[in-house]
DNA sequence: ATAGACTCTGTACCTGACCCCGGAGTCAAG
DNA sequence: CTTGACTCCGGGGTCAGGTACAGAGTCTAT
């Protein structure tokens, strides 16, 4: 194991802390790429190690794969203007995805407070309100 | 067509907003009663009407089909401790995402403000955050 | 030289919530 | 009584993001 700068895919997975299977779904998704044999298996550079934890962090973030890959490809031809497109249009996402959240979260806040008060004799408010109301 | 109480499946699943597909997948998860059939075709009691649309709502709320369906269970037993636990779940969970949301939020944002003000010489900064750095 | 760990390719499977299809039967209207 | 819309049933496909497995080959340490 000398100081050389390819790893299998076992090792890079490792260092990745991913599955080799994962890589491997990588490369058909384009997201890595093959490199070539030097034998029967193919050798990888370790920079990719940080090409996966990249996609793993954009992930975090709730990048899909697909954005992801057109990030990577968009930072290979140095488009600043579009990743930020990509990061914005992300952003915007995830504000709209909050103000679901918090009306869904104002909504069981609300029938979970009326359950509460309300007498057992009377139906549940819960089922009630969920059966019987317009909107959310 | 008269007043009866009952409705073939196309029927039902107009009157509900959903597809027939939709409500024999309802009656696979058991989430729907499969009636018996009055002749070759099975005919629908309109209270179903009800019942999808207590589903679809749930849905939007968040709950996934499995917790519908045990809230569904839990209301023919009138066990309201229970359902208001399935609630109280679903809510700890929405608060989950909320924070989450809003750490992607503030990561993002601060990702494209840097990239904004930062030179076209320089590399840039949302790749090079997501490639370096040790956390979201 | 051989065991054992690993790699290669390819395909199949998983969850969730459906959608679509084909073929046969059936019902309501004209 | 025929036409056309519908129903029944079974099975497959879809999307995302992987995981699992089979069977063959190969590398490495002893």
């Amino acid at each position: 194991m000398m100081p050389n700068e390819t790893l299998t895919i076992g090792h890079l997975a490792r260092a990745a802390g991913v599955g080799v299977e994962t890589i491997r779904y990588y490369q058909q998704r384009k997201l890595l790429p093959v490199p070539a044999a030097r034998g029967a298996y193919r050798h990888y550079p370790v920079a990719l190690i940080d090409r996966i934890r990249f996609i793993k962090r954009a992930q975090i973030l709730g990048f899909t794969l697909g954005e992801i890959s057109e990030l990577l490809r968009l930072n290979d031809g140095v488009d600043r203007k579009s990743i930020r497109a990509i990061a914005r249009s992300r952003l915007a996402q995830i504000e709209e995805n909050l103000h679901d959240l918090r009306r869904m979260r104002g909504a069981l806040r609300q029938m979970l407070d009326r359950c509460e008060r309300t007498g057992m004799d009377a139906p549940c408010p819960i089922i009630e309100t969920l059966a019987r109301k317009r909107a959310g």
